[in-house]
DNA sequence: GGCCAGGACACCA
DNA sequence: TGGTGTCATGGC
């Protein structure tokens, strides 16, 4: 492959998935709070375990900040045991919730104020969110440009043999985000197809003869967002 | 019964 | 500073 049609494989692949899956630009959730909690709790974490927690704290009241306000992590953790690690992701929920109180006023619109560097850096700061947690937050419930590199991304791209696989987070970004147009929309449309890719054709079972991206898949000689 | 899942952090050399 | 262990449930 040449090294020009490497630097547009980001570009066509959006435009493959795109035209086979529709325009998502999502994040499953109901309210920019709840995107802010599934980012926390999908860490590591299979998404319908995700739900299942999102359902319990919905029906116990507590999804959103004036309800998770004034909870300790030890009464927040058995409303998330289906997420896994749920003392662990009990806290982070927690020092979320504090800080958006105290930088935001409880209100994640609020987050939109600033840009998308300085939200980060906030974020960043905050116990329990790493990169791919904060640039979540910052695309999908704040809608500020920033590019979301997740495990799905990483492996898709490391199969394409555009990446190693292993390179650091900013660095995988920088990939995406010197390739691609600077656009909020097309940002989260791309990161949700890549997961669409991966949870309708590529998991549970492998079904390739639906890929849309087989030949470049024949390419990479393996499912591309398959864990094997 | 073992592996894996849309990470992040603490700890250690 | 980089590598390794830990968190922990639920699906397959």
């Amino acid at each position: 492959m040449s090294r020009t049609a490497a630097s547009k494989l980001p570009g066509v692949v959006y435009q493959r998935l795109r035209t086979r899956f529709g325009h998502a630009a999502w994040w499953p959730g109901q309210t920019a709070f709840e995107v802010c909690v599934g980012a926390i709790l999908v860490q590591n974490t299979a998404w319908p375990n995700v739900e299942k927690a999102l359902a319990s704290l919905r029906s116990a009241r507590r999804l959103s900040y004036r309800g998770l306000r004034d909870l300790e992590p030890a009464q927040i953790a058995p409303l998330i045991r289906s997420a896994g690690s749920f003392n662990v992701k009990a806290r982070r929920l927690a020092a979320f919730v504090a800080f958006l109180g105290s930088e935001y006023g409880g209100r994640v619109a609020a987050m939109s104020a600033d840009d998308a560097g300085t939200l980060r850096l906030k974020l960043l700061a905050v116990h329990g969110i790493g990169p791919e947690t904060a640039d979540s937050i910052i695309l999908y419930a704040a809608g500020l440009p920033r590019f979301v590199v997740d495990a799905y991304t990483r492996r898709v791209f490391s199969r394409l043999g555009l990446l190693a696989g292993d390179e650091p987070y900013d660095q995988v970004q920088r990939f995406f985000t010197d390739r691609l147009p600077r656009d909020v929309d097309l940002w989260a449309d791309f990161h949700a197809q890549i997961v669409k890719l991966a949870k309708d054709i590529c998991r549970p079972r492998p079904r390739c003869d639906q890929c849309p991206l087989l030949d470049l898949c024949d390419f990479a000689q393996r499912p591309l967002a398959c864990k094997t």
